[in-house]
DNA sequence: TTAATATATTACTAAAAAAGAATATAGTGA
DNA sequence: TCACTATATTCTTTTTTAGTAATATATTAA
């Protein structure tokens, strides 16, 4: 029950969920994240660990950058049936739609610089 | 978006999740949850009160009695998805399995004497 | 109408989670 | 090695949530 739970959670937070609908069109790293949310890079990285022990993101370094993306759910039937599901629920969202727009035009060149 | 986190919010509760469990298998008045949960008659009615708001679970009254069943998710994806997994989901939980054997020794008329 | 009882609500306390500020870590390039 | 920078962590404050105690509501039966 633990590990459900740990998904329901990390699904319980506004940012949170608006990671995962980003992350679905895009591998993304913590400064694009945290421009897209416009909150503070502390913040952005404690949201992405809470996603990360939930099982529902995972990183590749490069260099720098830490670059998330969508678990493939692999262990776990909540996280690959709820992600799967996320492809869909939430599309007409208009806050999330706007994410979304606007994760095509972030240049992390430009983001970047703290 | 609200009414997505509204449903993961619900379900990010031990209690809460047992309840949904246990109503899986048995129309049950706040007494019997109570006592299966051995929590107090306001905490009980409190967290079916979250899960109605999410619109997970559903009451019919009888005389003094409320009687607490799931929601059939008719106007929800997500409560209508969630409620169908979860009828797999969490069957080989210890402590659910036990919650699910006890309630078919509760006896209402027993219980129900505050 | 009064007593009894199952449930709901309110007010309060305690515990947990979110946010911010400051600092640490770990790669990179000079 | 040293400065620079993207990210992580820690500490603290604020907000939210869970739990408890006391009380209110509503239904039944006498």
């Amino acid at each position: 029950m633990k590990s459900f739970i740990k998904v329901m959670k990390a699904l319980s937070d506004q940012n949170r969920v608006k990671i995962v609908k980003m992350l679905q069109h895009k591998t993304l790293c913590v400064c694009e994240l945290r421009a897209a949310l416009e909150i503070s890079q502390p913040n952005a990285s404690k949201h992405l660990k809470i996603l990360e022990e939930a099982g529902l993101v995972d990183y590749r370094k490069d260099g720098l950058w830490v670059n998330y993306h969508l678990a493939a759910g692999a262990n776990s039937p909540y996280v690959a049936n709820i992600l799967g599901n996320l492809k869909y629920w939430l599309e007409d969202d208009p806050e999330i739609a706007k994410l979304v727009e606007k994760i095509h035009f972030l240049s992390r060149e430009e983001l970047c610089k703290q």
